[in-house]
RNA sequence: GCCGGUGUGGCGGAACUGGUAGACGCGCCGGACUCAAAAUCCGGUUCUGGCGACAGAGUGUGGGUUCGAUUCCCUCCACCGGCACCA
């Protein structure tokens, strides 16, 4: 009787031995190549999800994989350990987050190993620890120092339901990337960090990452928002003082077409302007108001008044009114547009409903009759150039007859001359702002004099510690009445002052793990030497949704410490994997009253018809209908979730890994199904009752001895080590080059099937089945590692199959002597021929040619053409 | 609106460089084993016509290039993602 798989015994026997033989614990090598993989690590939130599930086991499998290959592979894990959720749980449960938190790491840690991950734990790291906070703090100040950080007074998002602070990239249509929450504005003093001095760079460094994908750098691209164009000074004399309103514009072009200029309501002349004006300042009020949701902006009407205010035009001298309108933006450019109506819809829109002049200053096509202003609407449309569309100047004084590019270096340069403006960069991108009015957060080490002003936290008194104890109550800050904590002595004075009591945002924390990893042990340094043993990391994996706001501060954060001298490399990510999210069926049902109540999907059974269409699924517990309402990430308040821990109770950790990188290719989204988590079962299962009544066989270390390379093979057994090493070839350019690992299990999977109708119980074929097996279970080791352990010992080995190197291929069981042609006439299939492989091209021909099916198709019909694609097929043109 | 992506059987997906469309798995159908069930094994499964050998159609739509197109080019449609009065 042969051994029944058991996955609880096999996992933890293979998990006893990589613990017990300290197998993931790697150090600095350098006999060997490294490979720094990671996953991006999670927030302790209390559980693990299958989203998790499907980062690490991806990670996992490139870590298993670059060993055998060779190298020297660090695969780390830590805990983003600070943020919001922690306060909100600590409020639920009156626990202090540091415990909750804790408690998860603890929980989360056990659900992690029980996947058999290949990680070195001896480096975790958590951010909430000072061990590792103090050098957020440390490098803050290094920011300080160098200018890099600042406090500014400014218009912030506030978000009413966290009581906090949020980051731009933290705003997502005009609400808040947690809460949901209507972002509020508001104006706080706060501290940010000069991100946008490394703008140019952060964009450049985009183009030396091929191996991220085109989305992510497009994303930040697009994010950065690199814009050129022309400052431009519009004189004018206002109370007997001389000064001039600047804007920004991409289309310096056409300056001509100028009939407005409108400023933001936060713009320092509308307030002026609404000093002696109570109605315009009503309605820059209003537009303040209105202006917290920015998604709104888009779609929300253009309104504007006149400020009474005119400007001169730089190059005409002409007056033009300056009006406030809505639809500008303080934050970007200078605050101001020049208005255009004859070339922006935006100017379209706002000077036809305030009854402003239209100009039309751009042509489509050189040449073009430009009809005098009075001209009619058809002769005009065909004409001008449409909003946004470049062209050539016209009713532009000395400019006309220019192109785009001539025209805007002309006007550039004559308003240089004239001191009325010059060339300029605009960004999208704005500078960080770190403080959140938090209390589970890393401290900002900066303590507030009253005589000294704001002052650094000396360098010896770092970390500033953050109290563990308290509990948040909702209302703000508890640091705030925390005198512990905020009664301090100023390091300059002496005297009595106040700590800083805000936070840094969590994505400070997250900005460098990766780093800390090289050196979790260093308690006098940030990093040390080791960091560029390791970086930059070779392979990064995680979630879409850090495309922009992680990746992004993670390479500023990496090219402040380059520039400190502190790490070597510019670009923390070599490569990176996005990987798709994990959904599952959405099952629901309405009762009398409407409400909706959800059901897990494992509690519902689908029917299907006869050929396997699903017809309608019924509740296993009372057996009636419910609604499908199609697939979606998993979520609690959509009851579709999937606790890993129960899956690998029942399934079994390597079935759940094998289902994971089966199901889709990593960067799609991949579709849960308990029907396909039992397929990997059945497979595994396969595997090894494969193995084993193999080895009942006997004689398993004679079967092995020879070499088969040299050995008398028939055909079938010829064929049979073919597929096999074809296999290994196909598996290794899978996992190792494209990082698609469905198709190299579905080749795996072949050759299984393969083997199973081989069957030859001779020695020589007991001997080619033995190395077939072999390479399986050596192929599926990254992926499922456990049951690979242990049927490695059971095919005769006496090492450990994670100190294996990765199988070379036989070229000897590569060869063929015969091919299949494929042979087509006029591009349809109509035959195949079998040729040796060494064939001339004209003898394969003619074999095409001589082919009973072929004949049929061709007979009587005169053959225009043959063309013959060596190895492949025959295409016979009639 | 702009940018990017995707569209292939009942389902997830494969076909990497223009060369056998649907690998592999799930589901479904039939069979073996069983008192029965589970497990396991074997066979079938794109659609249409035909008992059948076979024939025709077929990769969102319409066109083009080519001996040959899921793959390249153009048009349109649908869906997904990102950005969005960015001047």
């Amino acid at each position: 009787m042969l051994e029944r798989y058991d996955h609880a015994a096999v996992e933890s026997q293979a998990q006893d031995f990589w613990r017990r033989s300290r197998a993931f614990r790697v150090s600095e090598d350098s006999s060997r190549p490294k490979y720094y993989c990671l996953s991006m690590f999670p927030y302790p939130s209390g559980r693990l999800h299958m989203g998790h599930v499907r980062n690490y086991t991806i990670g996992d499998v490139i870590t298993r994989f670059m060993r055998m290959q060779g190298y020297n592979v660090l695969q780390p894990m830590g805990w983003d350990a600070f943020g919001l959720p922690a306060e909100n749980a600590a409020m639920k449960n009156n626990v202090p987050p540091a415990q909750w938190t804790y408690e998860n790491i603890e929980y989360m840690k056990r659900q992690l190993a029980a996947l058999g991950p290949m990680i070195d734990w001896e480096r975790e790291v958590a951010t909430c620890s000072p061990e590792y906070y103090r050098w957020n703090q440390w490098l803050f100040l290094r920011m300080l120092e160098k200018g890099v950080a600042y406090k500014k007074t400014g218009v912030v998002n506030w978000d009413p339901v966290d009581q906090t602070v949020l980051a731009n990239e933290q705003v997502i249509d005009g609400r808040g990337w947690r809460t949901g929450a209507l972002v509020e504005k508001r104006e706080i003093p706060m501290y940010y960090l000069r991100i946008t001095n490394y703008a140019q760079d952060l964009l450049d460094g985009l183009q030396e990452l091929p191996g991220w994908p085109e989305r992510v750098r497009t994303m930040q691209a697009n994010w950065i928002g690199r814009s050129e164009g022309v400052r431009i000074a519009f004189p004018y004399e206002l109370d007997g003082e001389r000064a001039a309103l600047n804007v920004f514009t991409t289309r310096a072009d056409t300056l001509f077409g100028v009939t407005f200029c409108a400023v933001a309501a936060e713009h320092p002349l509308a307030s002026r302007a609404a000093r002696s004006n109570p109605q315009l300042a009503a309605f820059i009020e209003e537009c303040k108001q209105g202006a917290a949701m920015e998604a709104e902006l888009a779609t929300m009407e253009k309104k504007g008044m006149p400020t009474g205010l005119c400007v001169t035009h730089p190059l005409s001298g002409e007056q033009i009114p300056v009006w406030v309108g809505n639809y500008v933006l303080m934050a970007y450019g200078e605050g101001a547009v020049m208005g255009v109506p004859g070339h922006d819809e935006r100017d379209f829109g706002f000077a036809r409903k305030y009854g402003l002049p239209i100009r039309f200053v751009i042509a489509r096509a050189k040449g073009a009759p430009p009809p005098g202003e009075e001209g009619d609407e058809a002769a005009r449309q065909e004409w001008r150039a449409e909003f946004g569309e470049y062209g050539v100047c016209v009713h532009s004084g000395k400019y006309d007859g220019l192109e785009y590019q001539a025209a805007v270096d002309a006007i550039a340069a004559d308003l240089a001359a004239k001191k009325l403006g010059e060339k300029q960069l605009q960004w999208r991108l704005r500078d960080w702002g770190i403080s959140r009015q938090r209390y589970w957060g890393c401290p900002i080490p900066i303590i507030h004099c009253p005589h000294c002003g704001d002052v650094p936290t000396p360098d010896e008194d770092l970390p500033v510690l953050l109290p563990e104890g308290l509990v948040p109550d909702g209302s703000g800050n508890p640091l705030n009445k925390t005198p512990s904590f905020y009664e301090c002595k100023c390091p300059k004075c002496g005297g009595d002052a106040r700590r800083e009591t805000d936070t840094m945002d969590t994505f400070v924390d997250s900005s460098w793990y990766f780093m800390r990893f090289a050196s979790p042990d260093n308690h006098a340094a940030m990093v040390d030497q080791r960091v560029n043993y390791w970086m930059p990391v070779d392979q990064y994996i995680g979630g879409i949704e850090h495309a922009i706001l992680h990746l992004l501060y993670a390479r500023f954060w990496t090219r402040f410490m380059h520039d400190l001298g502190l790490v070597e490399a510019r670009e923390p990510f070599a490569n990176l994997l996005t990987q798709g999210m994990v959904l599952n069926d959405i099952y629901s049902r309405k009762d009398g009253q409407g409400r909706v109540e959800y059901f897990n999907p494992a509690d519902v059974q689908v029917q299907f018809d006869a050929k396997g269409n699903r017809i309608g699924a019924t509740l296993k517990s009372d057996g009636l209908p419910v609604d499908w309402e199609g697939m979606r990430t998993m979520s609690k308040s959509k009851n579709n979730g999937v606790d890993p821990t129960e899956l690998i109770e029942r399934y079994g950790a390597d079935s759940v890994r094998l289902f994971m990188m089966f199901k889709a290719p990593p960067e799609d989204t991949l579709e849960w199904s308990e029907d396909g988590v039992e397929g990997a079962a059945r497979f595994v299962r396969r595997v090894w009752r494969m193995v084993y009544e193999h080895i009942a066989g006997g004689g398993v270390r004679e079967a092995a001895g020879a070499p088969l390379s040299a050995a008398p093979l028939s055909d079938a057994q010829r064929a049979m080590r073919r597929v096999a090493h074809a296999t290994l070839v196909k598996v290794t350019d899978d996992i190792g080059r494209r990082r698609v690992f469905n198709t190299a299990i579905a080749a795996v999977m072949e050759l299984m099937n393969a083997l199973s109708k081989f069957n030859d119980a001779t020695p020589l074929g007991r001997a080619v089945a033995h190395e077939a097996l072999e390479l399986i279970v050596q192929m599926l080791a990254p992926i499922t590692p456990h049951v690979c352990h242990a049927l490695w010992k059971e095919l005769g080995h006496d090492d450990a199959l994670i100190d294996r190197a990765w199988p070379k291929p036989d070229p000897q069981a590569l060869v063929q002597d015969a091919l299949e042609i494929v042979v087509q006439v006029n591009g349809k299939l109509r035959g195949r021929v079998t040729v040796p492989a060494d064939a001339e091209e004209a003898q394969v021909r003619e074999a095409a040619l001589a082919d009973g099916q072929v004949q049929k198709w061709v007979e009587g019909k005169p053959v225009r053409k043959v063309i013959v694609v060596k190895d492949k097929l025959v295409n016979i043109v009639v």
